[in-house]
DNA sequence: AAAAATAGGGACAACCCTGTCCCTATTTTG
DNA sequence: CAAAATAGGGACAGGGTTGTCCCTATTTTT
């Protein structure tokens, strides 16, 4: 009865329980860029997770068994956490995001019907839809911990996102790889013109420019 | 000489030492948000930090103690990345952000010169503007975990950042409360119109029933 | 020296979000 | 019953972002 409106959409349903909230809502961002017509809720803390879990039906659940109320050090009550969740949620395909992942959570994870296990830093903007897919094809997805060489960012009150996302490309450019070719790579990957990158760098730079600020690499 | 071209600038220098991903982005924007003339830069390891902490002037800096190559369960390992940061910017107040806080942590952090300690948990967004102001006026913020009772979340992709806003509180609407209250309630924290406060959560309703789909509380 | 790349702009249309104002039924409350 | 609250709309201006196209100097590469 309650259900009805849930499954007559064509929508896709996630739940993210996590408890820090601003990684929640950074995750439930992420799914909806990953899922376009999607409908993502949030938990906080297990309590309203069961609650969720009771009155609706979701395709996705993403589970952080590092709730309070639960001893973070007990692997038992980290299982826990994601049983009950997916006893609750058969139907759906489960993630796990830790921020402490070991080899054997994931093994252990697995046994209970986890297809996806994924390390908190090893999380970067976008990489949910590879997640996604990798889980379509291969049936599971892991990402443990990984120290990543990733550059440093910069982050200007006064560019727009686009302007920070380009400048962001274009500080990590290699030496012997020209901006041109720069261009060229995200008018590829942003599906815009190469000009249009190239414009938008421009302004960004100008800004920067204008308060007397240049990273070192322009 | 290479400072130069930072300290005669008029914004705020910030620095995010964090390994998680999402979170650090998350944090960023937060702090944009609480500082509208702002220059953030993140780190994702300590090298970078290391390496951005030599070459700039930072006013704020922001540390999560947890970073791979450090055994997250030593609070020595912990310190010590608490510490080097702290030396290599005198000048600067310092946050620590931390997915496991203790008081004893906290203790110890203030010794070393930390005046905000924050969980994760317990960083709601728009947090950081309060404690900003209260470092200022008492010279310290702490915020230990704590399991709050933050209702549940509900995104839908065909929303916009405004709709999604005022259709969570009013989802939070207590009983006996009418909408037109809330309604002005809104528009007092937002600084906008009553009338464009509920002309918001009208079209989000008219939204979401257009797709089948209404949380239980209208 | 010639060609390519780069810096630094301007103009413009399309789109979305925001915010305000206004309208009419219907339902709920006092 | 009368008044207030609510549902469900339309119109419109302003602002910012996006994306495209076009322009001229200057510098670097070949």
């Amino acid at each position: 009865m309650r259900a009805m409106a849930e499954q007559t959409s064509k929508h896709t349903h996630v739940l993210i329980i996590e408890d820090q909230h601003l990684m929640r809502l950074a995750l439930i961002h992420e799914l909806q860029a990953a899922l376009p017509a999607s409908i993502v809720h949030g938990a906080a803390n297990i309590t309203i997770a069961l609650d969720l879990l009771e009155t609706h039906q979701f395709d996705l659940v993403v589970i952080d068994p590092g709730l309070p109320g639960y001893d973070p050090k007990s692997q038992d009550d980290r299982f826990d956490v994601v049983q009950v969740v997916i006893e609750l949620s058969p139907d759906a395909i489960h993630f796990v995001v830790t921020g402490s992942d070991t080899d054997e959570e994931w093994e252990h994870c697995q046994k209970l019907g986890v297809v996806g296990y994924l390390a908190k830093n090893n999380i970067r903007p976008g990489a949910l839809v590879d997640v996604l897919q990798e889980v379509a094809e291969r049936g599971h997805s892991v990402r443990l911990s990984n120290e990543t060489t990733a550059p440093p960012e910069f982050y200007h009150s006064g560019l727009t996102p686009r302007e920070q996302e380009i400048l962001g490309w274009m500080r990590q450019r290699p030496s012997g790889i020209s901006r041109k070719e720069i261009y060229e790579q995200l008018g590829d990957r942003f599906d815009i013109d190469a000009a249009s990158a190239e414009k938008y760098y421009k302004r960004a730079r100008a800004k920067l420019l204008k308060t007397g600020l240049l990273p070192k690499g322009l």
